[in-house]
RNA sequence: GGUUCCGUAGCUCAGUUGGAUAGAGCAACAGCCUUCUAAGCUGUGGGUCGCGCGUUCGAACCGCGCCGGAAUCACCA
């Protein structure tokens, strides 16, 4: 039902016909550019070794051929070797009123297919950041672009609740903490634990300075600090299961997923499992040991554990310490192994920043090697660092943007502009509040998925994002004023339900038609290539029609009813998709803005 | 040094998998609100697609080599 490909088809048959001998895949079809006329383009280069003519003979022949055996296509023109193919607005309006009638238009069939996309895995240490809401934007995206593709999908989060980092926290908890809560402090959770992490780390570079001053080296200082010592006690401990390292570890912890929920609910991000690190860093031994037995693991002097990728261009990595415990490679063998087993996956998606690009090299290969070909199917979603003005966000320079911060930044922002623009008179508070939050957070997340993930992108906080131009709040205005039209259409008793033609139409008219036809193939090539840009991009440039449009032509003061009926159907399929669409990148679209 | 990735307008980014004269937004300038919301619309200026060679009818896109930048190459996670 594609119409790019019905068109491949017909022109198949024509050139099949004319000349004989073609190849599916010599058939180059794309949609005409909008300076020339027409629909779709037939590039003809690749048919003249069949044609044995030149490109505008072989097109003028083609053209010829394709016109009379179809009544769907209206003419043609050639421009160079390119066949410019013209449906006719008939044409185009009939797909409209097969879109109108599609409740689910952009939904695709059931694949079966089990897809678990793992996103967010923060450490429980301290607060999220604006890198953690690129990682958890695109997760999210990606999770609904592929359920709109058919497949059933798993959203997992995995925690990582325990190690080092945590126990720093603690530590400094203790020491300096005189037994501070989040409701004794009115701090959210997360960052009064971030605040105890930032603590350790002051006093660790303290101690550090006072035995460097007392002429110990530098690397000595740092194993040597008292309160470095203190943690990798506490780590002991907890390993041991302490009862007292144990309680403080849970009290903790639930503080921060507290303050972490509520960063997860401003963000619109949810999940359908959570693992706990705490309760899977041991799987993977069995699989160490599996390796061993094939003889493609090796074991060094001291007992550790390694894998020699030198032939695969890598390196040698270790797999198990010399004392038994795991790695991290050791767990994420494990935890993908058991991930696959017990929800039949088809595929597993990490949305991991680009720093462990290595690691997921080494991931797959080990799989690979030990002979589970779904390895094939595990798909690093690798994303690149926001940085800063001037440069890289460092947590301990202070320069790391808060998430809380950034949507409540974001949502006052859009409070006031709205304010200003005197676009919330009339609404309750609640209305307003929820305008400017819904405003604000299409900004931020307009802005973040509208680029390429692989991309590091750029983010000045002193200039706060863009609400005009190619953003979130722009696709959002353009649904609100077309929910506008049809409120009053909806006062003035207009119906237009059955209403998908008309006896004239504009060519924007077509175009916009032929923009929304397109939304399906979209949603395919995101799904395809997890590319929430591909959606962005597409409904950017949907709005960019429907409002040129909107300029120029009246709606409601339109004198034909019939063709009044249908604009208003137009609008409301262009606000439909719109809507969609959104939702795909998960950003809500307003009634009224 | 090895591996992976990036380099497109002053700035932030697109570029439909090799097609026609490389596009948007921001910033600058000039216009459009007694007419469905001006967070909008129209126009002007702005480019050696990092550089070079190659592949072919055709290259921002593919290959090779440079230049510049990022990440990574832990008995951290």
């Amino acid at each position: 039902m594609n119409i790019e490909q019905h068109i491949a088809n017909v022109v198949f048959h024509a050139v099949d016909s004319l000349y004989g001998g073609v190849h599916m895949s010599q058939i180059q079809i794309q949609k005409t550019r909008k300076e020339f006329d027409g629909d779709y383009t037939l590039v003809t280069f690749p048919l003249l070794r069949i044609s044995r003519k030149s490109p505008e003979a072989t097109a003028q022949e083609i053209g010829e051929r394709i016109v009379a055996d179809n009544a769907d296509i209206e003419g043609f023109n050639v421009i160079k070797g390119f066949l410019n193919i013209v449906l006719g607005s008939a044409f185009w309006f009939e797909r409209f009123g097969e879109i109108v009638a599609d409740a689910h238009y952009g939904q695709a069939a059931p694949t079966g297919r089990n897809i678990m996309i793992e996103y967010s895995s923060p450490n429980t240490n301290k607060p999220l950041h604006l890198g953690h809401v690129r990682n958890n934007l695109l997760g999210y995206s990606v999770a609904q672009i592929l359920k709109a593709n058919g497949h059933n999908v798993i959203k997992a989060n995995l925690v990582n609740d325990r190690g080092i980092h945590i126990c720093k926290s603690m530590v400094a908890w203790l020491l300096y903490g005189n037994g501070a809560t989040p409701e004794s402090t009115g701090k959210k959770g997360d960052h009064l634990v971030g605040d105890y992490y930032v603590e350790f780390d002051k006093h660790y570079k303290a101690e550090i300075a006072a035995l460097v001053a007392d002429g110990a080296s530098e690397e000595e200082a740092k194993k040597r600090a008292p309160i470095m010592l203190r943690a990798q006690e506490m780590l002991r401990k907890w390993e041991a299961k302490d009862p007292e390292v144990y309680a403080l570890w849970e009290k903790m912890n639930g503080w921060v997923y507290k303050g972490f929920d509520v960063t997860y609910k401003a963000l619109g991000v949810d999940f359908d499992k959570v693992y706990y690190e705490s309760q899977t860093y041991l799987l993977g031994k069995s699989l160490v040991q599996e390796g061993l037995d094939k003889g493609i693991f090796f074991r060094k002097e001291d007992g550790s554990v390694w894998i020699d990728l030198t032939a695969d261009g890598l390196d040698q990595k270790l797999l198990l310490r010399g004392d038994g415990t795991s790695v991290y490679m050791t767990q994420d063998l494990g935890t993908a192994l058991s991930r696959f087993d017990e929800n039949k996956l088809d595929s597993m998606i990490y949305v991991v920043g680009n720093e462990q690009n290595y690691h997921f090299q080494v991931l797959k290969l080990v799989l690979k090697k030990l002979g589970y070909e779904w390895s094939d199917s595990i798909y690093h979603l690798s994303y690149g660092m926001v940085e800063l003005p001037n440069g890289k966000m460092k947590s301990r320079e202070g320069t790391v943007v808060d998430a809380d911060e950034l949507i409540e930044g974001m949502v006052d922002t859009a409070r006031a502009m709205s304010e200003e623009l005197g676009k919330l008179e009339g609404c309750t508070e609640q209305e307003a509040a929820a305008i400017s939050r819904m405003v604000g957070l299409g900004a931020l997340k307009y802005f973040i998925l509208k680029v390429d993930p692989k991309k590091t992108m750029l983010f000045n906080p002193e200039e706060s994002i863009d609400f005009n131009g190619n953003t979130g709040p722009f696709i959002q205005y353009t649904h609100a004023r077309i929910c506008s039209v049809l409120r009053k259409a909806e006062e003035q008793g207009i119906e237009f339900a059955d209403c998908t033609s008309a006896d004239e139409c504009l060519r924007e008219e077509t175009e916009i038609i032929k923009s929304l036809c397109d939304y399906p193939n979209v949603v395919a090539a995101a799904g395809e290539n997890f590319a929430p840009s591909l959606i962005a991009n597409y409904t950017y440039e949907l709005c960019k029609l429907f409002n040129g449009y909107y300029h120029d032509y009246s709606i409601l003061r339109e004198e034909c009813c019939a063709t009044k009926r249908m604009r208003l159907q137009l609008a409301r399929q262009v606000a439909r998709v719109i809507a969609s669409s959104m939702s795909l990148l998960g950003i809500e679209v307003p009634q009224r803005m």
